[in-house]
DNA sequence: CATTGATATGAATCCTACG
DNA sequence: ACGTAGGATTCATATCAAT
């Protein structure tokens, strides 16, 4: 069994089972796996000017059928669920040859599904042939340990980057082309099927929390390894090539980590959770004193016990709230005001105060 | 057995899978199936303002569990594949609760995958918590009976409809919404998953032929029906619910068939096939008689065999074409003009004007 | 240097009728 | 069933050459 601190921001070099089966238990925060499509191509695919189309023709696509494919996946999939914390999440992209295989296995070991993404590709390779619909996407499942996890998710930090509304689950982001794409010394490209930056910045900086370990079984040329580092988190990378490894190696040296706002997550700080008998008892509120409505109508008074009265009875913030709006449910603390050092402030405010002067 | 005339254009009240099962083999162009999604929802959710979601609470929605669910779908889609045409297809919409078990299971039943369709909503429900990313999607499976399929695709039609673009696998369509939705005498919706008419209408229109006849296993208020007749097909619904029925049947009266360029799939014309040698032989081209570029460049002479010939040697005017232009494979009736009635003309033409003649 | 045009390329289940 | 010949088919973006 590996010890993680010994393996931390390394790339260990084996087959993806071999390696994940000597990771502790309960130990990875992040997974993201980009497996094998299993692509099934046969014969050349020209394009309309008759030359060829270089797809993947990979060594490590083929299999012998769905079966094996199968037992392929059960492997590696079974040992992330064994190394993933209870808080973490994984990630799985895949395509139609797979994803559905990869989705009910996933299901049927007890994996807990959050999200399907859809990778809406903003540069498809076009269908030559006019065959069929042009295939655009690529499918990414996000899942849980099981029905219990408690993952993270940096939900105001996706809706700040998209522009103020709460993210979706299809993401439209270009292939990973130009500079990004490794090429070797004859300009080739270094790896088939190598992933967008900002596909991965988007798959981490949503499901991370600081100091995350972030696992990668396929790790390629190290898309994920850049990005985890990038955002300043920790990575373990498993690759079974010797050239993968030298060229994602060679990137990983190059990357500077990016410390700001978003990286940090500060968007995510929750306010104190200071309750109301709290504020009473340092003297922020008092007994009897009125709360009041954004627009200054006086609707309730505070209670010793931290609840509020008025001609409805005696009922917490909360429920006060959700009364005088008509509602099921509200929040008090963003509805009430209240005076405080000759200001009208929502009583919110008064949980910052508690904390700063504590 | 039913008599396929005696159920054409009908809603057969009962249990899909019996109903299926009385169905003749190898008799249906095209089903679209939208099965319960097994979605596995517990308790209420309220929105932010504390009312309650309507969401799918239907008995026809509730499983004992996994195993239960693909039991059930794997007997509707072995029924679906034993009727469906080898010239036919077949769609199933689901979300990420069940179309990934789906998926798989019609990969292991032999169905031939040609895409996997995103319907990516552009008005979805947001997610209240905010506790993941906004489900905004769900997919569409379309496949042919099985890897001999010989399917229809109406690929210029659907290249026209989007605006002169290959149509893409990531679709953006609307909610069911408005005076679309059907809703009872109480103004309460109907049906708790209605599909918007634009969904089918894409969803048909893209793989169905003049006269085809198109079934649905869950027909529901009967949107696939609706969408058939209005492009001029026939249907066959299946329902097992006296309530929904009863609406399709209200609805389904009032439709009258479009009957345009579109809906009669004019785009989807092929050019008449006529070989050069029977151009020659109608006297349409002659032998030694030039060939030009489209700019009137002078480029070769016609064999009579339908062959040409030049500096390069004697080839076939595809092969020829292609030589002149550095290719390997190019279309020779776009690529060549002949002078004809005093006019300079493109080879192509000249086959239609045989086909006028004969 | 700026602009235009030609060329290259990206996870692909990419033809079909006829003999 | 299988081979063969005819003939139908592409979008966004990066790079590089030419003007």
């Amino acid at each position: 069994m590996y010890i993680l601190d010994n393996i931390k921001n390394k790339i260990i070099k084996g087959d993806s089972l071999e390696v994940l089966k000597n990771i502790p238990s309960d130990s990875i925060d992040l997974i993201f796996a980009d497996p094998p499509y299993y692509m099934q191509t046969e014969g050349e695919l020209l394009r309309t000017n008759g030359t060829k189309f270089n797809g993947v023709e990979d060594k490590w696509d083929k299999f012998s059928g769905f079966e094996e494919y199968d037992n392929f996946c059960i492997g590696w999939l079974k040992e992330c669920q064994r190394i993933l914390k209870i808080t973490g999440s994984v990630w799985v992209i895949g395509s139609f040859q797979n994803i559905f295989r990869i989705g009910k296995i996933m299901q049927d070991l007890g994996f807990w599904i959050l999200n399907d993404i859809i990778w809406s590709k903003t540069n498809p390779v076009p269908n030559f042939g006019g065959t069929r619909f042009c295939n655009s996407h690529e499918t990414l499942l996000w899942c849980g340990k099981n029905k219990k996890t408690k993952f993270t998710f940096n939900y105001k930090t996706m809706k700040y980057l998209n522009n103020d509304k709460q993210e979706k689950s299809v993401w439209n982001i270009g292939l990973c082309i130009g500079n990004e794409r490794l090429k070797d010394d004859n300009g080739v490209k270094v790896h088939s099927t190598q992933k967008p930056e900002e596909l991965l910045y988007k798959i981490i900086l949503s499901s991370s929390k600081p100091n995350d370990l972030v696992l990668d079984p396929f790790f390629g040329t190290g898309t994920t390894g850049a990005v985890a580092k990038r955002i300043g988190l920790n990575y373990i990378g498993i690759e079974r090539e010797e050239k993968y490894i030298f060229y994602a190696e060679k990137r990983l040296k190059e990357i500077k980590p990016e410390i700001n706002e978003i990286t940090e997550l500060s968007l995510e700080e929750k306010p104190p959770k200071v309750p109301m008998k709290k504020l009473l008892e340092r003297g922020l509120l008092t007994e009897e004193q009125s709360l009041y409505t954004s627009k200054g109508e006086e609707v309730c008074k505070v209670k010793a016990d931290g609840n509020v009265f008025n001609k409805y009875g005696t009922l917490s913030i909360h429920k006060m709230s959700a009364k005088l709006l008509g509602l099921n449910n509200n929040n008090g603390w963003d509805y009430f005001y209240a005076y405080y050092d000759n200001e009208f402030i929502p009583i919110n405010k008064l949980r910052y105060i508690y904390k700063d002067l504590s």
